[in-house]
DNA sequence: GTTCTATTTAAACGACCGGTCGGTATAATA
DNA sequence: TATTATACCGACCGGTCGTTTAAATAGAAC
Protein backbone atom coordinates (compact mmCIF):
# COMPACT_ATOMS: atom_id res chain seq x y z
CA UNK A 1 0.00 0.00 0.00
CA UNK A 2 1.65 3.35 -1.23
CA UNK A 3 1.72 6.32 1.18
CA UNK A 4 -0.72 8.04 -1.21
CA UNK A 5 -3.05 4.96 -1.33
CA UNK A 6 -3.29 4.92 2.08
CA UNK A 7 -3.70 8.47 2.64
CA UNK A 8 -7.17 7.93 0.32
CA UNK A 9 -7.88 5.59 2.69
CA UNK A 10 -7.92 7.77 5.25
CA UNK A 11 -10.07 10.44 3.59
CA UNK A 12 -12.36 7.67 3.35
CA UNK A 13 -12.50 6.98 6.94
CA UNK A 14 -12.37 10.28 7.98
CA UNK A 15 -16.26 10.92 5.43
CA UNK A 16 -17.33 7.78 6.46
CA UNK A 17 -17.00 8.64 10.40
CA UNK A 18 -18.45 11.91 10.07
CA UNK A 19 -21.38 10.58 8.02
CA UNK A 20 -22.28 8.54 10.33
CA UNK A 21 -22.27 11.07 13.39
CA UNK A 22 -24.38 13.44 11.32
CA UNK A 23 -26.91 11.15 9.35
CA UNK A 24 -27.76 9.83 13.05
CA UNK A 25 -28.04 13.22 14.21
CA UNK A 26 -29.65 14.83 11.34
CA UNK A 27 -31.43 12.13 9.59
CA UNK A 28 -30.65 10.93 5.93
CA UNK A 29 -32.00 14.24 4.21
CA UNK A 30 -31.01 16.83 7.21
CA UNK A 31 -27.56 15.76 7.02
CA UNK A 32 -26.13 17.50 4.12
CA UNK A 33 -23.18 16.25 1.45
CA UNK A 34 -21.69 20.00 2.74
CA UNK A 35 -22.10 19.02 6.45
CA UNK A 36 -20.55 15.71 5.93
CA UNK A 37 -17.29 17.61 3.84
CA UNK A 38 -16.83 19.95 6.78
CA UNK A 39 -16.86 17.75 9.43
CA UNK A 40 -14.54 15.53 7.39
CA UNK A 41 -12.51 18.56 6.90
CA UNK A 42 -12.56 17.50 2.63
CA UNK A 43 -14.02 18.77 -0.12
CA UNK A 44 -17.36 18.01 -2.00
CA UNK A 45 -15.54 16.73 -5.17
CA UNK A 46 -13.12 14.53 -2.92
CA UNK A 47 -16.35 12.96 -1.31
CA UNK A 48 -17.55 12.10 -4.79
CA UNK A 49 -14.42 10.69 -5.64
CA UNK A 50 -15.12 8.21 -3.21
CA UNK A 51 -18.51 7.87 -3.29
CA UNK A 52 -20.81 7.66 -6.55
CA UNK A 53 -23.87 9.24 -4.85
CA UNK A 54 -25.47 10.24 -1.34
CA UNK A 55 -27.12 6.73 -1.79
CA UNK A 56 -24.35 4.95 -2.05
CA UNK A 57 -22.17 6.48 0.41
CA UNK A 58 -25.14 5.59 3.08
CA UNK A 59 -25.78 1.72 2.04
CA UNK A 60 -21.42 1.83 2.60
CA UNK A 61 -22.38 2.98 6.39
CA UNK A 62 -24.74 0.41 6.90
CA UNK A 63 -22.35 -2.02 5.30
CA UNK A 64 -19.24 -1.08 7.60
CA UNK A 65 -21.62 -1.15 11.05
CA UNK A 66 -22.85 -4.30 10.36
CA UNK A 67 -19.98 -5.86 9.29
CA UNK A 68 -18.58 -4.38 12.37
CA UNK A 69 -21.06 -5.20 14.28
CA UNK A 70 -21.34 -8.63 13.97
CA UNK A 71 -17.71 -9.11 14.33
CA UNK A 72 -17.78 -7.69 17.78
CA UNK A 73 -20.35 -9.98 18.54
CA UNK A 74 -19.35 -12.92 17.27
CA UNK A 75 -16.25 -12.81 19.31
CA UNK A 76 -18.42 -11.74 22.69
CA UNK A 77 -20.98 -14.19 22.04
CA UNK A 78 -17.49 -17.36 21.93
CA UNK A 79 -17.20 -16.78 25.20
CA UNK A 80 -20.55 -16.85 26.56
CA UNK A 81 -22.29 -20.63 28.07
CA UNK A 82 -25.80 -19.69 28.05
CA UNK A 83 -28.12 -17.33 25.16
CA UNK A 84 -29.18 -15.66 28.59
CA UNK A 85 -25.32 -14.41 28.85
CA UNK A 86 -25.47 -13.76 24.99
CA UNK A 87 -28.72 -11.43 25.34
CA UNK A 88 -26.67 -9.69 28.22
CA UNK A 89 -23.92 -9.06 25.86
CA UNK A 90 -26.00 -7.92 23.02
CA UNK A 91 -27.57 -5.63 25.35
CA UNK A 92 -24.05 -4.06 26.12
CA UNK A 93 -23.05 -3.82 22.86
CA UNK A 94 -25.99 -2.17 21.92
CA UNK A 95 -25.34 0.62 24.85
CA UNK A 96 -21.97 0.75 23.56
CA UNK A 97 -22.32 1.62 19.95
CA UNK A 98 -22.65 5.21 20.61
CA UNK A 99 -23.88 6.06 16.76
CA UNK A 100 -27.29 4.30 15.23
CA UNK A 101 -28.64 4.59 11.59
CA UNK A 102 -31.61 3.62 13.05
CA UNK A 103 -34.19 6.36 12.17
CA UNK A 104 -32.49 7.57 9.41
CA UNK A 105 -33.11 4.45 7.60
CA UNK A 106 -36.70 4.48 7.81
CA UNK A 107 -36.29 7.89 6.22
CA UNK A 108 -34.10 6.34 3.75
CA UNK A 109 -36.29 3.50 2.84
CA UNK A 110 -39.60 5.90 2.13
CA UNK A 111 -37.71 8.84 0.15
CA UNK A 112 -34.89 6.46 -2.21
CA UNK A 113 -36.29 4.78 -5.24
CA UNK A 114 -37.50 1.39 -4.24
CA UNK A 115 -35.90 -0.08 -7.39
CA UNK A 116 -32.54 1.61 -6.93
CA UNK A 117 -29.74 -0.75 -6.81
CA UNK A 118 -28.49 1.13 -3.42
CA UNK A 119 -31.76 0.16 -2.23
CA UNK A 120 -31.85 -3.57 -3.24
CA UNK A 121 -28.32 -3.48 -1.62
CA UNK A 122 -29.98 -1.89 1.70
CA UNK A 123 -32.50 -4.16 2.28
CA UNK A 124 -30.52 -7.14 1.95
CA UNK A 125 -28.00 -5.84 4.74
CA UNK A 126 -31.23 -5.43 6.19
CA UNK A 127 -32.95 -8.71 6.17
CA UNK A 128 -29.26 -10.51 6.51
CA UNK A 129 -28.78 -8.61 10.31
CA UNK A 130 -32.95 -10.09 11.15
CA UNK A 131 -31.78 -13.58 10.15
CA UNK A 132 -28.25 -13.72 11.93
CA UNK A 133 -30.09 -12.04 15.27
CA UNK A 134 -33.19 -14.83 14.62
CA UNK A 135 -30.49 -17.26 14.50
CA UNK A 136 -29.22 -16.68 18.12
CA UNK A 137 -32.83 -16.12 19.87
CA UNK A 138 -33.49 -19.75 18.13
CA UNK A 139 -31.23 -21.12 19.98
CA UNK A 140 -32.66 -19.81 22.93
CA UNK A 141 -35.59 -21.10 21.78
CA UNK A 142 -34.52 -24.71 21.44
CA UNK A 143 -32.23 -25.33 24.66
CA UNK A 144 -35.17 -24.19 26.50
CA UNK A 145 -34.00 -20.37 27.99
CA UNK A 146 -36.39 -18.93 26.15
CA UNK A 147 -40.22 -19.51 25.79
CA UNK A 148 -41.41 -20.86 23.10
CA UNK A 149 -42.77 -17.73 21.04
CA UNK A 150 -42.91 -17.42 17.33
CA UNK A 151 -39.44 -16.78 16.56
CA UNK A 152 -39.70 -14.15 13.98
CA UNK A 153 -42.04 -12.25 16.28
CA UNK A 154 -39.84 -12.46 19.51
CA UNK A 155 -36.86 -11.43 17.52
CA UNK A 156 -38.59 -8.50 16.46
CA UNK A 157 -39.99 -7.21 19.59
CA UNK A 158 -35.75 -7.81 20.90
CA UNK A 159 -34.62 -6.04 17.98
CA UNK A 160 -36.48 -3.20 18.48
CA UNK A 161 -36.36 -3.20 22.24
CA UNK A 162 -32.84 -2.49 22.19
CA UNK A 163 -32.71 -0.41 19.09
CA UNK A 164 -35.14 1.85 20.59
CA UNK A 165 -33.21 2.16 24.13
CA UNK A 166 -30.27 3.03 21.92
CA UNK A 167 -32.56 5.13 19.96
CA UNK A 168 -33.52 7.05 23.42
CA UNK A 169 -30.75 6.70 25.78
CA UNK A 170 -28.24 8.10 23.43
CA UNK A 171 -29.35 11.97 23.68
CA UNK A 172 -30.58 11.64 27.31
CA UNK A 173 -27.09 10.01 29.13
CA UNK A 174 -23.54 9.35 29.08
CA UNK A 175 -22.27 6.22 28.20
CA UNK A 176 -21.78 4.54 31.46
CA UNK A 177 -25.38 5.11 32.69
CA UNK A 178 -26.66 4.16 29.23
CA UNK A 179 -24.50 0.89 29.75
CA UNK A 180 -26.40 0.60 33.49
CA UNK A 181 -29.81 1.16 32.00
CA UNK A 182 -29.32 -1.44 29.03
CA UNK A 183 -28.17 -3.95 31.92
CA UNK A 184 -31.90 -3.40 33.83
CA UNK A 185 -33.23 -3.48 30.89
CA UNK A 186 -32.07 -6.83 29.49
CA UNK A 187 -32.63 -7.81 33.03
CA UNK A 188 -36.14 -6.62 32.69
CA UNK A 189 -37.04 -7.82 29.28
CA UNK A 190 -35.77 -11.87 30.49
CA UNK A 191 -37.95 -11.65 33.26
CA UNK A 192 -40.76 -8.98 33.14
CA UNK A 193 -41.80 -5.76 35.09
CA UNK A 194 -44.37 -7.39 36.89
CA UNK A 195 -44.24 -8.26 40.71
CA UNK A 196 -45.84 -11.33 40.70
CA UNK A 197 -44.62 -14.67 39.88
CA UNK A 198 -46.26 -15.33 36.82
CA UNK B 1 -69.01 29.53 13.28
CA UNK B 2 -69.17 30.90 9.49
CA UNK B 3 -69.07 28.97 6.48
CA UNK B 4 -66.32 30.95 5.48
CA UNK B 5 -64.06 29.98 9.07
CA UNK B 6 -65.58 26.19 8.92
CA UNK B 7 -63.92 26.11 5.42
CA UNK B 8 -60.82 27.48 6.92
CA UNK B 9 -60.24 24.87 9.37
CA UNK B 10 -61.39 22.08 7.08
CA UNK B 11 -57.95 22.67 5.03
CA UNK B 12 -56.06 23.57 8.57
CA UNK B 13 -56.86 19.89 9.50
CA UNK B 14 -56.04 18.60 5.73
CA UNK B 15 -53.25 20.58 6.49
CA UNK B 16 -51.88 18.73 9.25
CA UNK B 17 -53.03 15.31 8.03
CA UNK B 18 -50.64 15.08 5.15
CA UNK B 19 -47.79 16.47 7.38
CA UNK B 20 -48.51 14.11 10.02
CA UNK B 21 -48.28 11.23 7.25
CA UNK B 22 -45.14 12.67 5.28
CA UNK B 23 -43.36 14.02 8.63
CA UNK B 24 -43.67 9.96 9.95
CA UNK B 25 -42.26 9.01 6.42
CA UNK B 26 -39.52 11.04 4.78
CA UNK B 27 -38.36 12.89 8.49
CA UNK B 28 -38.19 16.00 9.10
CA UNK B 29 -35.97 17.78 6.81
CA UNK B 30 -36.86 14.98 4.09
CA UNK B 31 -41.07 16.11 4.15
CA UNK B 32 -41.03 19.42 2.20
CA UNK B 33 -43.83 21.94 2.72
CA UNK B 34 -44.18 21.42 -1.23
CA UNK B 35 -45.00 17.80 -0.34
CA UNK B 36 -47.15 18.56 2.26
CA UNK B 37 -49.16 20.94 0.27
CA UNK B 38 -49.37 18.62 -2.79
CA UNK B 39 -50.87 16.06 -0.32
CA UNK B 40 -53.00 18.33 1.30
CA UNK B 41 -54.24 19.67 -2.41
CA UNK B 42 -53.52 23.84 -1.09
CA UNK B 43 -50.89 26.36 -2.02
CA UNK B 44 -48.25 27.11 -0.13
CA UNK B 45 -49.19 30.80 0.56
CA UNK B 46 -52.36 29.09 2.21
CA UNK B 47 -50.11 26.91 4.19
CA UNK B 48 -48.48 29.59 5.01
CA UNK B 49 -51.47 31.67 5.84
CA UNK B 50 -52.37 28.68 8.80
CA UNK B 51 -48.57 27.82 10.22
CA UNK B 52 -46.28 30.84 10.40
CA UNK B 53 -43.23 28.12 9.65
CA UNK B 54 -42.65 24.59 9.29
CA UNK B 55 -41.29 24.51 12.89
CA UNK B 56 -44.29 26.26 13.70
CA UNK B 57 -46.34 23.05 12.29
CA UNK B 58 -44.25 20.46 13.35
CA UNK B 59 -44.57 21.61 16.77
CA UNK B 60 -48.20 21.90 16.30
CA UNK B 61 -49.05 18.62 15.16
CA UNK B 62 -46.78 17.65 18.59
CA UNK B 63 -49.00 19.19 20.42
CA UNK B 64 -52.14 18.05 18.77
CA UNK B 65 -51.31 14.25 18.73
CA UNK B 66 -49.74 13.85 22.15
CA UNK B 67 -53.43 15.92 23.49
CA UNK B 68 -55.48 13.38 21.23
CA UNK B 69 -53.50 10.57 22.47
CA UNK B 70 -54.00 11.46 26.52
CA UNK B 71 -57.80 12.09 25.84
CA UNK B 72 -58.02 8.81 24.39
CA UNK B 73 -55.75 7.13 26.77
CA UNK B 74 -57.65 8.15 29.95
CA UNK B 75 -60.84 7.40 28.59
CA UNK B 76 -59.70 3.27 28.20
CA UNK B 77 -57.93 3.86 31.59
CA UNK B 78 -61.00 4.92 32.96
CA UNK B 79 -62.04 1.46 32.91
CA UNK B 80 -59.22 -0.76 33.95
CA UNK B 81 -59.15 -1.63 37.36
CA UNK B 82 -55.85 -2.42 37.55
CA UNK B 83 -52.50 -0.80 36.19
CA UNK B 84 -51.44 -4.10 34.78
CA UNK B 85 -54.81 -3.64 32.60
CA UNK B 86 -53.73 -0.43 31.98
CA UNK B 87 -50.39 -1.15 30.57
CA UNK B 88 -52.28 -3.83 28.04
CA UNK B 89 -54.44 -0.85 27.10
CA UNK B 90 -51.15 1.24 26.58
CA UNK B 91 -50.16 -1.07 24.20
CA UNK B 92 -53.18 -1.83 22.39
CA UNK B 93 -53.35 2.22 21.59
CA UNK B 94 -50.09 2.47 20.34
CA UNK B 95 -50.85 -0.21 18.48
CA UNK B 96 -53.61 1.48 17.12
CA UNK B 97 -51.86 4.68 16.28
CA UNK B 98 -51.19 4.58 12.84
CA UNK B 99 -48.57 7.20 12.68
CA UNK B 100 -45.94 8.30 14.68
CA UNK B 101 -43.44 11.21 14.22
CA UNK B 102 -41.32 9.18 16.58
CA UNK B 103 -38.14 9.51 14.21
CA UNK B 104 -38.93 13.09 12.95
CA UNK B 105 -38.10 14.08 16.79
CA UNK B 106 -34.71 13.36 17.09
CA UNK B 107 -34.26 14.99 13.68
CA UNK B 108 -36.19 18.03 15.37
CA UNK B 109 -33.98 18.28 17.85
CA UNK B 110 -31.27 18.56 16.18
CA UNK B 111 -31.54 20.27 13.68
CA UNK B 112 -33.44 23.24 15.03
CA UNK B 113 -31.69 26.20 17.13
CA UNK B 114 -32.18 25.57 20.50
CA UNK B 115 -33.07 28.34 21.92
CA UNK B 116 -35.73 29.07 19.23
CA UNK B 117 -39.43 29.26 20.52
CA UNK B 118 -40.39 26.17 18.68
CA UNK B 119 -37.79 24.14 19.85
CA UNK B 120 -39.03 25.46 24.06
CA UNK B 121 -42.69 24.37 23.23
CA UNK B 122 -41.47 21.16 21.89
CA UNK B 123 -39.67 20.32 24.96
CA UNK B 124 -42.55 21.57 27.43
CA UNK B 125 -44.64 18.95 25.44
CA UNK B 126 -42.33 15.86 25.46
CA UNK B 127 -41.15 16.49 29.12
CA UNK B 128 -45.28 16.80 29.83
CA UNK B 129 -46.04 13.66 28.05
CA UNK B 130 -42.84 11.83 29.81
CA UNK B 131 -44.34 12.71 33.00
CA UNK B 132 -47.63 11.72 32.49
CA UNK B 133 -46.60 8.31 31.65
CA UNK B 134 -44.40 8.00 34.41
CA UNK B 135 -47.12 8.84 36.83
CA UNK B 136 -48.69 5.88 35.54
CA UNK B 137 -46.20 3.55 35.93
CA UNK B 138 -45.48 4.82 39.56
CA UNK B 139 -49.05 3.66 40.37
CA UNK B 140 -48.19 -0.07 39.13
CA UNK B 141 -45.30 0.10 41.72
CA UNK B 142 -47.07 1.75 44.67
CA UNK B 143 -49.84 -0.77 44.50
CA UNK B 144 -47.23 -3.77 44.55
CA UNK B 145 -48.01 -4.77 40.79
CA UNK B 146 -44.51 -3.87 38.84
CA UNK B 147 -41.41 -4.28 40.75
CA UNK B 148 -39.98 -1.30 42.57
CA UNK B 149 -37.08 -0.18 39.82
CA UNK B 150 -36.36 3.65 39.56
CA UNK B 151 -39.66 5.01 37.95
CA UNK B 152 -37.84 7.21 35.82
CA UNK B 153 -35.64 4.75 34.22
CA UNK B 154 -38.99 2.26 33.94
CA UNK B 155 -40.92 4.80 32.30
CA UNK B 156 -38.37 5.25 29.84
CA UNK B 157 -37.47 1.61 29.09
CA UNK B 158 -41.61 0.91 28.62
CA UNK B 159 -41.90 4.20 26.71
CA UNK B 160 -39.13 3.26 24.45
CA UNK B 161 -40.70 -0.19 24.29
CA UNK B 162 -43.52 0.55 22.43
CA UNK B 163 -42.09 3.40 20.46
CA UNK B 164 -39.79 1.66 19.02
CA UNK B 165 -42.82 -0.97 18.17
CA UNK B 166 -44.80 1.01 16.60
CA UNK B 167 -41.93 2.46 14.60
CA UNK B 168 -41.14 -0.83 12.98
CA UNK B 169 -44.57 -2.86 13.28
CA UNK B 170 -46.05 0.27 10.96
CA UNK B 171 -43.65 -0.25 7.55
CA UNK B 172 -43.88 -4.48 8.25
CA UNK B 173 -47.45 -5.23 9.01
CA UNK B 174 -51.10 -4.00 9.01
CA UNK B 175 -53.09 -2.99 11.50
CA UNK B 176 -54.77 -5.92 12.83
CA UNK B 177 -51.34 -8.13 12.92
CA UNK B 178 -49.55 -5.15 14.47
CA UNK B 179 -52.38 -5.09 17.22
CA UNK B 180 -51.84 -8.94 17.70
CA UNK B 181 -48.09 -8.25 18.28
CA UNK B 182 -48.51 -5.47 20.50
CA UNK B 183 -50.56 -7.68 23.04
CA UNK B 184 -47.86 -10.40 22.55
CA UNK B 185 -45.29 -7.78 23.42
CA UNK B 186 -47.35 -6.35 26.80
CA UNK B 187 -47.32 -10.00 28.20
CA UNK B 188 -43.66 -10.32 27.54
CA UNK B 189 -42.70 -7.21 29.10
CA UNK B 190 -44.74 -8.11 31.68
CA UNK B 191 -43.56 -11.79 32.30
CA UNK B 192 -40.00 -11.82 30.25
CA UNK B 193 -38.84 -13.87 27.69
CA UNK B 194 -36.74 -16.33 30.14
CA UNK B 195 -38.60 -19.79 30.10
CA UNK B 196 -37.30 -20.50 34.01
CA UNK B 197 -39.73 -19.39 36.81
CA UNK B 198 -37.29 -16.22 37.83
C1' DG C 1 13.66 15.64 -14.40
C1' DT C 2 9.85 14.19 -16.83
C1' DT C 3 5.78 11.56 -17.17
C1' DC C 4 1.98 9.17 -15.20
C1' DT C 5 -1.79 8.61 -12.28
C1' DA C 6 -4.29 8.71 -7.86
C1' DT C 7 -6.08 12.16 -5.00
C1' DT C 8 -7.92 16.59 -4.10
C1' DT C 9 -9.79 21.22 -4.88
C1' DA C 10 -12.81 25.07 -6.27
C1' DA C 11 -16.15 26.56 -9.19
C1' DA C 12 -20.23 25.79 -11.40
C1' DC C 13 -24.81 23.36 -12.57
C1' DG C 14 -29.90 23.01 -12.40
C1' DA C 15 -33.33 21.63 -9.12
C1' DC C 16 -35.45 22.46 -5.15
C1' DC C 17 -35.64 24.44 -0.42
C1' DG C 18 -38.39 27.41 3.19
C1' DG C 19 -40.49 31.59 3.07
C1' DT C 20 -42.64 36.17 1.14
C1' DC C 21 -45.66 38.97 -1.35
C1' DG C 22 -49.05 41.18 -4.37
C1' DG C 23 -53.21 40.01 -5.68
C1' DT C 24 -57.94 37.65 -5.90
C1' DA C 25 -62.32 35.49 -4.54
C1' DT C 26 -66.01 35.29 -1.44
C1' DA C 27 -68.76 35.22 2.90
C1' DA C 28 -70.08 38.39 6.51
C1' DT C 29 -71.19 43.01 7.87
C1' DA C 30 -73.23 47.51 7.90
C1' DT D 1 -74.51 47.89 -2.23
C1' DA D 2 -70.01 49.13 -0.54
C1' DT D 3 -66.70 47.65 2.75
C1' DT D 4 -64.14 44.51 5.38
C1' DA D 5 -62.02 40.29 6.92
C1' DT D 6 -60.89 35.68 5.84
C1' DA D 7 -59.13 32.19 2.88
C1' DC D 8 -56.41 31.21 -0.78
C1' DC D 9 -53.25 31.34 -5.00
C1' DG D 10 -48.87 31.06 -7.58
C1' DA D 11 -44.88 33.64 -8.99
C1' DC D 12 -40.84 34.78 -6.97
C1' DC D 13 -36.73 35.48 -3.53
C1' DG D 14 -32.09 34.22 -1.79
C1' DG D 15 -29.99 30.23 -0.45
C1' DT D 16 -28.78 25.34 -0.31
C1' DC D 17 -29.26 20.85 -2.24
C1' DG D 18 -26.83 16.72 -4.68
C1' DT D 19 -23.89 16.26 -8.45
C1' DT D 20 -20.44 17.28 -12.25
C1' DT D 21 -16.41 19.25 -14.16
C1' DA D 22 -11.78 20.99 -15.19
C1' DA D 23 -7.79 21.99 -13.30
C1' DA D 24 -4.20 21.58 -9.59
C1' DT D 25 -1.31 18.72 -6.63
C1' DA D 26 1.90 15.40 -5.36
C1' DG D 27 3.81 10.56 -4.77
C1' DA D 28 5.50 6.61 -8.07
C1' DA D 29 7.90 4.93 -12.01
C1' DC D 30 11.06 5.69 -15.66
Amino acid sequence: MSKRRFEGEQTKLLITNSAMGLFSRKGYSGASIQDICSAAGCSKGNLYYHFKSKEDLFVYLEEQSYAEWWRELDRLFSSCRTVTEKLYAYGQFSASIERSLYSAEREFINTVDADSEAMQRFKEIVTKNFEKTQKFICEGIADGEFKNEDPSELTFIIMSFFAALNHYALYLMDNEAGKDLFRKATTLLLHGISAGNE
